[in-house]
DNA sequence: ATTGTGAATTAGACACAGTCCAAATATTGA
DNA sequence: TCAATATTTGGACTGTGTCTAATTCACAAT
């Protein structure tokens, strides 16, 4: 389903767009192009500073609106740790995260290998979206 | 350590809260009785209606200031699932959430009997500081 | 080339959770 | 009582994120 590549530019930022049915225009290029070439948790701020560096201005509502129709198109997911800001992340791979308190930073934990025992059969009428682990750090005192 | 009572009311939240290395002033109590008497997550403006729908007007900067005490004095936990608020739990036991991602309800998971296996070691200079598993749901489709 | 149409973008006002500060009030201890 | 300390307060302020109505864009049809 997913394009294999080893690197992104905004060339296959367009072909990865419109895999994801989302008609590729500029904006949603660079925005892309942001998220998948730094392969990081970035939150909207950053996405709009990164985008706005280059030269052709995006408005914050754009930013806003694409990051949404990302979300919806399941091109990248949001993260949510700080009680401030959502971060959103172009890895849609099942992961988890360690997070780390004091920095902010943020780690992927490929969820390969882990396995979550004892949770309890989900409410009737219910079903589960996603199950997120979430290691909080901070340096050792 | 934690006292053991079955119910709660305003004068046994004077003695969690000393228990705890807290004055117990009365804005702190009426707080505190509103999580514990609740024994539920509430966001910081569901506390400041709860605590106001009575008499003694508290302010909204009472409210903050003694949830971030509480929070500081480990009375109390923040519980971190949705986008635009912050969720204080007076359950500070280990333990895990169902978080209902259509209705906003969070549902408390005990965490005895619960194991999570293959987790990667920390990085150098960090040590753990909690980890939660939160397990997002939504109604069946 | 021009025009029409729907999709996308935009500026800027707005909503709202949470923070900050300096003044006022309450509490405590000598 | 008086002074020192701790707590609370209103209200201005910040920073994310939303909304809307107007503009601009992409592109197909003439």
């Amino acid at each position: 389903m997913d394009m294999m590549v080893t690197y992104y530019n905004r060339d296959n930022m367009a072909d990865l767009l419109r895999g994801h049915g989302i008609n590729p225009t500029h904006q949603r290029i660079e925005i892309a192009y942001a998220l998948f070439s730094r392969q990081q948790h970035l939150s909207a701020e950053q996405i709009m500073a990164a985008v706005n560096d280059r030269h052709s201005e995006t408005s914050k509502a754009t930013v806003y609106n694409t990051l949404k129709l990302f979300l919806d198109k399941k091109l990248i997911r949001e993260v949510i740790v700080d009680p401030s800001k959502v971060f959103y992340d172009p890895n849609t791979q099942a992961h988890h995260h360690f997070y780390n308190t004091a920095s902010g930073q943020l780690t992927d934990i490929d969820a390969d290998g882990i396995s979550i025992h004892g949770l309890p059969t989900l409410p009737a009428g219910v079903e589960t979206e996603g199950v997120d682990i979430i290691v909080r750090i901070r340096p050792t005192a």
